[in-house]
DNA sequence: CCGCTCAATGTGAACGCTAACATGGCAGTT
DNA sequence: AACTGCCATGTTAGCGTTCACATTGAGCGG
């Protein structure tokens, strides 16, 4: 099974009987050619187990077919699932994705990874960084190539796909005004993401609407964050009867605080979440919280920057409306 | 700020009065080189912006600096962890990474996702897929390049990095046992991973070696089989006192299922799981579970890989202890 | 039956680098 | 002073494509 030479389009040229740039246009699928030839170019190239290359095809003609995606928090479900279906959509479409993850909190790192990417000459560039600041940099540090950005600040001028945080918190808020509550109070995620000010918009505005008065507790997503809060939240004096929770992980620390403090929910306490995460079926109580649908927020982000790159592209903006996931964490307030 | 063209090698060297071939070799630190001259050259590169391109790079060196993973399930915490620790490792010695991610159980998707990465050029591959069969199919498929496998079988001739998942079976085992638990039931991953056996294996042999009789039920990973297998589980017919659940979603399943069914963990039964999710600090009781260490994995197999590459390679295997984190979900037997 | 057109194919150069070998100059040796 | 040797640099030729343009030959109108 010796592996002499790879063939190059030379060689198959001589074994078809053509030029070399016949044989290029079989590969380019240039309709300018006769079947008949294109056939026994074709077979040329499978008796001789031939394969272009990239490189020289790149080179030739400054186009790598290749796209970036920049993210961080890679680990956790929804980055990756939104990363693995963009993935799929890209290489449909015969480009390949060169995934970069990076600390999105270190200003270094998100340079060094955009710097990285840019070194190998992508056509576009994704980013799955919800922090403002990420964005921000990655923006400054590459020109001339399109931009998507997952879950971020939209621009006018950018290309971007996002689930519709505003509704969703309104959303959330909405639910447990509709079933009495009066002093809901919201768990927000860090500050400096995009996804965590606006659910906290959509609340807010929610609270006002209806006349209540917002309050806001600072989180910052961590499942440990919840539960520390969970422990020491004074809910009786205050009389709060429901929480909006900016998503699932510190809700779920907060349900294992509030059993540890023997606070029923849902009878004594109401709790929304945000993410819909497997495991938020299989709490206890199972979590009332709001649907992303993270494949759909993959394929239409690669869609779009496929589409700009084609020069294609209708619009710039997808937006997607969370869904609302009744389960029994939420229920009427107690009666006083 | 417009870009008239970018600079090539030739215009580095016409600036910085030197052949291209000298601006060559600073570019890849050819030692024989005057400092001063160099610093000239990298002077003028600075000035021009140049980027050199890696696709002529590659055309003249025949070295892609490209390398593959192919993954399946990457929308899970340990693989996308792995993949991202992977992908840092690379980096920091320059090469890119291009991560296909498959459906392991289609054979036309694992093939066509090696034909994606093959036709790139790859200078080495990274399996993140336990399920036998799609490493059988990536193996036959590639040649000529480097393969590690994680998580996966071990055959001699490959590079291979994996928990010591018969260590980890016997370990969750022994626990229950030292506990005083004799009828100790296993909960598996599903048949066609090697995970999955493994950990059986571990099981049974430390069952067997204390005299107890081994008890498997088939599981398949999934959060909703540890719920449903809960649920109707037999326990007192039986006398059913602890079980070793292969992974933790399933095991979160399953404590869910004893929830609802008001049988008590730990005091009428013990549960260890496999993992250590971070949501497992948080379940109801927390999880006994055996952590596995996905950075490390990670790194460990992309260093390997390297290694490989760069014919510096030492060892093929490299095999990791997962550790038991004593949690709350185990206790001694209830007396009779 | 000539010349024009167009379809099918061929030719040479260019893409931006590295590899391999060639050259020039200066220190050290004889 | 001539010779050797080596360090720093230059020169030429690919790597495997695509691009722009050139060529061939058949079909057709006049």
């Amino acid at each position: 099974m010796a592996n002499p030479k790879q063939a190059n389009i030379y060689d198959v040229a001589r074994l078809a009987k053509v030029s070399h740039q016949t044989v290029s246009r079989v590969l380019n699928n240039n309709p300018s050619i006769r079947p008949e030839t294109k056939t026994r170019v074709l077979k040329a190239m499978e008796s001789l187990g031939y394969r272009p290359s990239l490189a020289a095809r790149a080179l030739a003609s400054s186009k790598t077919n290749m796209l970036g995606i920049l993210s961080s928090d890679t680990d956790f479900t929804g980055p990756a699932a939104m990363v693995h279906y963009m993935e799929a959509a890209a290489r449909a479409q015969g480009y390949f994705v060169v995934t970069v993850g990076i600390d999105a909190n270190d200003e270094q790192s998100v340079q060094s990874g955009i710097d990285h990417l840019m070194k190998l000459g992508i056509e576009g560039l994704a980013l799955v960084t919800p922090q403002l600041r990420a964005v921000e940099i990655a923006r400054a540090a590459v020109s001339g190539i399109p931009v998507v950005t997952l879950d971020s600040m939209y621009r006018m001028d950018e290309l971007a796909v996002s689930v519709d945080n505003f509704a969703g918190g309104a959303t959330a808020t909405q639910h447990l005004i509709d079933l009495g509550h009066k002093n809901i109070v919201h768990i927000s995620g860090p500050q400096g993401w995009f996804e965590s000010t606006t659910r906290a918009a959509g609340y807010t505005a929610t609270m006002l609407n209806a006349n209540l008065v917002p309050q806001v507790i600072d989180g910052d997503w961590q499942l440990t964050t919840g539960y520390r809060i969970g422990k020491k939240l004074d809910v009786d004096s205050k009389d709060i009867t429901a929480l909006f929770i900016a998503n699932d992980r510190m809700s779920i620390g907060f349900l294992h605080a509030m059993r540890e403090r023997g606070i029923d929910v849902p009878k004594r306490l109401s709790v929304v979440g945000f993410d819909d995460l497997e495991e938020t079926g299989y709490t206890s109580p199972p979590l009332t919280t709001l649907r992303q649908d993270f494949k759909e927020l993959g394929k239409r982000a690669m869609n779009l920057l496929l589409a700009e790159i084609a020069g294609t592209s209708t619009k710039k903006l997808d937006r997607l409306v969370p869904e609302l996931v009744l389960r029994s964490s939420t229920a009427p307030p107690p009666k006083l």
